[in-house]
DNA sequence: CATCTTAC
DNA sequence: TGCTGCCC
DNA sequence: GGGCAGCATCGTAAGATG
């Protein structure tokens, strides 16, 4: 338990005491609390031991009572009673945007709603609209949120997939029953949320495999049929696990991969051929051939090896036929990235600690990119702290021979297209990623006219997170992404492929259209601290869905090229203002 | 127009 | 619930 | 030094409500 989960835990505290009516003050206690915890850098093990919790500002003689209680159980009694007492659902309902707590406290005291279900209703009979605090307008938004909350439920971010795919597989791969294992299905394609994670292994006795698999730690079991074992981990995420013989493993890894897009359109190929695919494996008049690998089938099917990422039923069928299939991106060809974020803004980490952790990866630079001024939510950085960072890289960087720190940032869009910082200090930066963070809601071409703005500004260097989506919890805004993108193209902006898992923004689908616009990408990790930095592997994943290969993206060029293509940016601003 | 809630 | 200041 | 009362709330802006 780090003081970011405990002060989840009080921030969580805070939000059920107020839906219950709790004292007002109290509330503001686990608040300022929460707050307090991820602002402390120490040992809080250190500190509990010593029984000096106190020592920190707005922990008390109960709250640091329940700090050590957070580090030695891992939760709080306080929470599993608020969320006992509370109905089941109010969980759901504060995701819900613009309903906080204290909407939620009214829905529940005046009626009696304690879930989605109740209030879709509510909402369908218009029963909102004479509460103290709700409108017409709140409701609709409502019913909106509800609608999407709905769509997404069930669904996890690629990141969880991918993380409990690791934990299920590390627990598998070494059993010497287990003769071959991979991740299949949504996870080993790269979808950016998916909804269960499915695994593949071979061997036997299979039982004894099930049996591995359902002791892992945490998980439930389901109830198990024919070949397939299900699991649910404490997260609600579902894993199932296929055991085929090993004979069967290239076949069977294949058909669970899928997408069944893919596999209806390569068994219809495979048939054109004279071949029969299934699961169990594939077939010509003489019987069964034998596979090794998927790379056999695919072979024998005339096929150039496809990638998992690239298995979408994109045209992949016919561009390995005709052996024109791109060499995708990989996360060795990563030569630096921009986007990241220090102790400045809203970030963890110090420049230095994230100079070296870069290093550390290999990489020769590293864009620095805090917010800029209007963003106060997250401390955003006005001129003077601007310069004072300048310095602090330039004094950075004098001590590095083969690696170098970019002064970066990430500059609002304002409403009006405008960047956020007069165009001398703009200049002075060696790029800018120009974003969205607020006015999510304008309409399609006033949305569309503030990003066409933004990229016509020649400061910008690259668009930033260019659809705004939060996965599972945000839409993007609304505008007319052919326009941008070709407008980014004209003006030689480079278009971030935020690597951030919340976000795998812009969307693969739309890589592929950008790219063959003539648009420049770059991966971004979007860190917010060290281990931040990680992000760019599903970025990386994302990429290669988009079709996109080394060449397509700007950070997988050597320093100094990189560097001539801002340069060059920014001259053609100088060469643009001297002959209009 | 002031107040409130929410969200960045 | 935390913190301050006041009282004893 | 303990007990007690009284006060407390980052930072801003949008947007709805009344």
């Amino acid at each position: 338990m780090d003081r970011i989960q405990i002060s989840d835990i009080f921030q969580q505290v805070a939000q059920l005491l107020e839906v219950q009516g709790g004292n007002p003050y109290r509330v503001g206690a686990y608040r300022r609390a929460a707050r307090s915890l991820v602002d402390f850098s120490g040992s809080l093990d250190g500190l509990a031991g010593a029984g000096r919790l106190r020592e920190i500002p707005g922990i008390g003689e109960k709250l640091a009572q329940d700090v050590a209680e957070v580090l030695k159980t891992g939760d709080l009694a306080l929470r599993r009673e608020l969320l006992a007492t509370l109905p089941k659902g109010v969980e759901e309902l504060l995701r819900i945007p613009n309903l906080g707590p204290k909407r939620a406290r009214i829905l529940l005291e005046k009626l009696q709603i304690g879930s989605l279900g109740e209030l879709e209703y509510a909402c369908n009979e218009n029963r909102l609209l004479d509460l103290p605090g709700f409108g017409a307008r709140i409701q609709d938004v409502i019913l909106a949120g509800i609608e999407r909350l709905k769509r997404f439920k069930g669904r996890f971010l690629l990141s969880d997939g991918l993380e409990a795919a690791a934990l299920l597989t590390a627990g598998l791969a070494n059993h010497p029953q287990c003769a071959q294992l991979s991740e299949a299905g949504s996870v080993r394609r790269g979808c950016e949320t998916v909804k269960d994670v499915d695994l593949v292994a071979a061997g036997r006795p299979c039982r004894v495999l099930l049996d591995v698999f359902y002791a892992t730690p945490g998980a439930v079991m389901q109830t198990p049929r024919g070949n397939k074992a299900k699991i649910r981990l404490k997260n609600g995420l579902q894993v199932d696990l296929h055991c085929v013989s090993p004979a069967q493993f290239p076949a069977a890894l294949l058909h669970y991969t899928g997408s069944r897009e893919h596999n209806i359109a390569l068994r219809e190929h495979a048939r054109g051929l004279g071949f029969d695919l299934s699961p169990q494996g594939l077939r010509n008049a003489g019987g069964l051939i034998a596979c090794a690998s998927e790379e056999d089938l695919y072979r024998i099917l005339q096929l150039a090896p496809i990638a998992p990422e690239l298995r979408e039923n994109r045209g992949e069928i016919a561009a390995a036929a005709e052996n024109r299939l791109p060499r995708l991106v990989q996360e060795a060809d990563l030569r630096g990235v921009f986007h990241v974020h220090t102790v400045a803004s809203d970030g963890r980490a110090t420049l230095a600690e994230l100079a070296a952790a870069a290093r550390a990866r290999g990489w020769s630079y590293l864009g620095i990119c805090d917010h800029s001024q209007s963003a106060h939510y997250a401390r955003g950085l006005d001129a003077e702290r601007v310069r004072e960072q300048w310095r602090d890289i330039d004094e950075l960087n004098s001590q590095f021979e083969d690696f170098q720190l970019l002064k970066g940032i990430e500059s609002d869009i304002l409403v009006d297209g405008r960047l956020d910082y007069p165009d001398e200090l703009l200049a002075g930066f060696d790029f800018v990623i120009a974003s969205i963070h607020s006015h999510f809601n304008l309409g399609p071409a006033a949305q569309t006219r503030r990003l066409l703005a933004a990229i016509a500004n020649p400061r910008t260097t690259m668009l930033g997170h260019p659809s705004g989506r939060l996965l599972l919890a945000r839409d993007a805004y609304q505008f007319d992404q052919q326009a941008v993108l070709q407008a980014a193209a004209r003006h030689g902006v480079v278009v971030e492929l935020n690597a951030n898992p919340q976000r795998l923004d812009l969307d693969w689908r739309l890589l592929r259209t950008a790219r063959d616009l003539g648009v420049l990408i770059a991966i971004n990790p979007d860190a917010h601290s060290v281990q931040g930095l990680d992000h760019v592997r599903y970025g990386v994943i994302s990429a290669r869905k988009g079709w996109l290969e080394a060449r397509d993206i700007l950070n997988c060029r050597e320093k100094g090229e990189m560097l001539q293509y801002l340069r060059a940016r920014r001259a053609g601003f100088a060469a643009r203002v001297a002959c209009p």
